[in-house]
RNA sequence: GGCGGCGUAGCUCAGUUGGUUAGAGCAGCGGAAUCAUAAUCCGCGUGUCGGGGGUUCGAUUCCCUCCGCCGCUACCA
């Protein structure tokens, strides 16, 4: 009985492009979309991007267009990389889109039909040169605890101090550098308490959460009373205008999970079915949403509630996954791994992702690891060591024949992947695609077995046993076959030229139950190429270098480009400096104090210093940390010093850095100083007192 | 501070509704093979299942506690 199923991911912020951080949620989604059309099932998958709020609005300020031009080049930027990923939308929509403005309507209708909203006063800052109300990380000044100066509106990073943007001390809208006033505005809200005990009932009852995601929302939310959800912001704001409240406009988390309905109802109309049939009540359609672990909340305590109380189908299934760390850490600007999309698809083949997070991603909401030396390594062995290799073995053998005509006797082989194949099924299901993986990988193994112990190299050899030749691998393509069925969910690419070589498109998951005989065997051509370290390091590379220059862009104060409001004199101004070493050089990543622990640095003395013989750059420093320790260093500051200048003065070292092997020997630390280099080195000291040996804290 | 999670072989992770010798892949070592994209096959793991305590005939699996790591949260979630 094939099931109706409508699934949706997450709707991607307009604000920002694609990384490989989202792809784990699209991906992890597409798959199951696809296992479940493979299965026979009527499935469609349909996301959309979501484009409203501040955000965006104060985005299409700075850039000096519209709203709208903004959002349409974004979601252009956004369907590409997609598509680049093989991320098949049945329709990918817009929440700034009639279909979804309508199915706000309806629903907000419903709620207030249904008594849940209320109006109440809300104090926020106003920033009256921009003209609009300013959230909390919209606003800086000095932290009013440790005075530590441009904080955040919302807490220090200094002291760590928890605040609202009133208490700021000489507060600044980051927007327009005014000082904010405070103001209050009506807000409308929904009073989520009414909604208790049907949100109590589905969140903990029927199997639509993960048990790990139910307990989080016990424990969390459900132990006290539901706080009203404030859901609208005063104009102007870039959303949609509250029908019964002008001048109010739906806070963009109000309408970006509607988009999953306006997308529906745009595939709806495109191909003539009604939106109730999937989206009713009494439909028989199951509702799956991806969602990643940050927006949990939204979509398992007010979703359901405004579902619920619109009278619409509830999620069947709310699947939550984690975040995505690369080689153990936060993806990272500096280093190059906050990865995106469009930069990963000039260098690397999407497949090989897709495959990569199919071995880590299970059921639960486990971060997951890109560790890059194990990505190249796992992909080429189980796609081209084991998988590919097998029609690698033996398709050329029978280029240009056909299979056996009736499949030959395997010793059961073929008949034993056939029978994994509901289990398979059941891993894909449930979302444990590394289980399911694993399963298709021992297939290959004995399946790699197979031709080794069947020898057809050595068959070929002799002309009497061609028969046997065709049998031996029509059994070895048919076993590879049966796994790029298991696979094509993952790998729709590996699918398509399965079918190109043998001649049959892959449609059904039961096609790993049936052999395929008689069919041409097509010349072989290469399926897959292995990956190189190279390859990823020259994307990594390309990546940090995007970065550094899109922060140095970034670097410019939004104030200079915004009407510059502020007061007429800046405690900075007195001592003109230019902001071009910060602009050259933008600050790195935040460290926390550990980070910072770890590089011990010392007040040394240079004992001595002295030319290297054969080097451009480098002077040979002689440093004494005192008590006798001494430090053999190569600097490159031969442009800027003179060796007899350095003698016997102080210098601050890093005096933990690991020695590292130069062409002029073993240099034991580095020396601290700034400038750009060349003749622009100026090194650091200490000031009066210090001695060799003392830490710097 | 509160809540939650995690800590299993060098690496990435399974697993145990408590029960005979705790698993897989990768890496490593030895051998075979040479059809195949330096791919394949066979063999090789004495791991305090984070430390300690408890419940039990028996715990890696349940409970408590400690240590370490991480996430969320700390009034517009």
């Amino acid at each position: 009985m094939p099931r109706q199923i409508l699934v949706t991911a997450a709707l991607p912020y307009a604000n920002g492009h694609i990384h490989i951080g989202h792809l784990v949620e699209y991906i992890q989604t597409d798959i199951w979309v696809r296992f479940q059309k493979l299965r026979g099932h009527r499935c469609i998958f349909v996301c959309a991007d979501d484009t409203h709020g501040t955000a965006i609005m104060i985005r299409a300020r700075r850039e000096g267009r519209s709203e709208e031009a903004v959002i349409a080049d974004m979601r252009e930027a956004h369907m590409r990389d997609f598509a680049g990923f093989q991320i098949q939308f049945d329709n990918y929509g817009s929440t700034n889109s009639p279909d979804n403005k309508e199915a706000c309507h309806q629903i907000w209708a419903a709620i207030t039909k249904a008594g849940l909203v209320k109006t109440r006063s809300v104090e926020q800052l106003f920033d009256p040169v921009a003209g609009t109300f300013l959230a909390d990380r919209f606003v800086r000044g000095t932290c009013p605890r440790c005075t530590a100066a441009d904080q955040p509106g919302d807490n220090c990073s200094v002291c760590g101090a928890a605040y609202t943007p009133a208490d700021l001390r000489d507060p600044r809208s980051i927007l327009s550098n005014a000082v904010p006033e405070l103001r209050s505005a009506d807000h409308l809200f929904i009073e989520l308490e009414q909604l208790r005990p049907f949100l109590e009932d589905w969140s903990q009852n029927g199997g639509h959460l993960q048990s790990e995601v139910a307990r989080y929302l016990k424990g969390n939310f459900l132990g006290d009373p539901l706080r009203d959800w404030d859901i609208s912001r005063p104009a102007p704001y870039f959303g949609f205008e509250i029908p019964d409240h002008p001048g109010n406009y739906w806070y963009v988390w109000f309408d970006a999970p509607i988009g999953y309905i306006g997308s529906t109802r745009e595939w709806c109309r495109q191909h003539s079915e009604h939106v109730e049939a999937w989206w009713g009540r009494d439909s028989a359609a199951e509702i799956h949403h991806f969602i990643g672990k940050d927006i949990t909340y939204f979509h398992t305590l007010f979703w359901p509630g405004m579902l619920h109380t619109a009278g619409l189908n509830l999620p069947s299934k709310v699947h939550v996954h984690g975040f995505l760390t690369v080689d153990g850490e936060k993806m990272s600007k500096s280093k190059g791994t906050f990865l995106m999309a469009s930069t990963w698809l000039r260098h690397l083949p999407p497949g090989a992702l897709r495959y990569y997070y199919s071995t880590k991603l299970g059921p639960g909401l486990d971060d997951i690891d890109l560790n890059v030396e194990e990505f190249v390594a796992r992909v080429n062995t189980d796609l081209v060591n084991k998988v590919v290799n097998l029609a690698s073995r033996c398709a050329g053998f029978l280029a240009g024949q056909t299979l056996a005509d009736t499949y030959p006797d395997d010793g059961g082989l073929f008949a034993a992947g056939a029978a994994r194949g509901d289990a398979i099924a059941a891993f894909y299901e449930d979302c444990n695609y590394n289980a399911a993986t694993r399963e298709i990988m021992a297939l290959a193994d004995r399946a790699n077995k197979y031709v080794d112990d069947l020898q057809p190299w050595v068959i070929r050899k002799d002309p009497a046993r061609s028969a046997e030749l065709r049998d031996v691998c029509s059994v070895t393509l048919n076993l590879f076959r049966q796994i790029v069925v298991y696979l094509s969910p993952v790998l729709p690419g590996l699918a398509q030229q399965t079918a190109e070589l043998l001649n049959q498109p892959i449609t059904s998951w039961d096609e790993a139950a049936r052999p395929l005989t008689g069919t041409l065997v097509s010349p072989f051509q290469h399926l897959m190429k292995r990956l190189e370290m190279k390859q990823v390091q020259a994307m990594v590379e390309e990546s940090r270098q995007e970065n550094a220059a899109e922060q140095s862009a970034a670097a410019t104060p939004v104030a200079q480009s915004a009407t510059p409001v502020g007061p007429a004199f800046h405690p900075a101004d007195r001592w003109q400096d230019a902001g071009d070493a910060l602009k050259n050089e933008p600050l790195a990543a935040e460290c926390t104090i550990d980070d910072f622990t770890k590089v011990d640095l010392r007040v040394a003395r240079v004992l001595e210093a002295n030319h290297v013989e054969g080097a451009n750059k480098l002077l040979q420093l002689t440093l004494s940390l005192g008590g006798g320790e001494v430090r053999n260093v190569f600097a490159g500051i031969k442009a800027a010093y003179k060796p007899e200048d350095l003698v016997g003065r102080l210098v601050i070292c890093v005096a933990n850095l690991k020695p590292r092997q130069m062409k002029f020997g073993l240099s034991q630390g580095m020396i601290c100083a700034s400038g750009a280099g060349g003749t622009e080195v100026f090194l650091l000291s200490p000031d009066t007192g210090a001695v060799p040996g003392h830490r710097v804290h």
